[in-house]
DNA sequence: CCTATGACTCATC
DNA sequence: GGATGAGCCATAG
């Protein structure tokens, strides 16, 4: 395909739309799939092209989803039963990344293997 | 080629 | 536990 630069946006909208539904993955651990630090990368990606991907399953380190669109992740979320942690806050609601947490090649359950 | 920009992350106060 | 600052890195203009 002539029509895919190989770029990084290429690559992170690809693997986002390999994320398993109930799984999620960090902006650092994308980018670090890559090579890459450039977490702050995954965020500008997702932002201007990451309208044709999952990107309810890209959540920051701390098991927060992205800003602006927690409501809209939410919804998301309980649709495809991702684990998701109750905070003692109204707004309060993370997702577990022990259990969500996913990686490429994984697959199955992290404690599976 | 150089500057500005972020849906981030970590360390520190 | 919340707030602040600095580091990070590829893309767009």
């Amino acid at each position: 395909m002539t029509h895919t630069p190989d770029t990084f946006v290429t690559r992170v909208l690809d693997l986002v739309d390999d994320i398993p539904p109930g799984r999620v993955m960090t902006y650092g651990g994308i980018a670090a799939v890559f090579g890459s630090r450039g977490a702050r990368l995954v965020g500008q990606i997702m932002a201007r092209y990451g309208a044709d991907v999952p990107w309810w399953r890209v959540i920051r380190a701390g098991g927060h989803p992205p800003i602006g669109h927690e409501e809209r992740a939410l919804a998301h979320y309980r649709d495809e039963g991702t684990p998701l942690t109750v905070a003692t806050g109204p707004a309060g609601y993370r997702i577990d990344l022990s259990a969500a947490g996913w990686s490429p090649g994984r697959g199955r359950s992290p404690d599976s293997e």
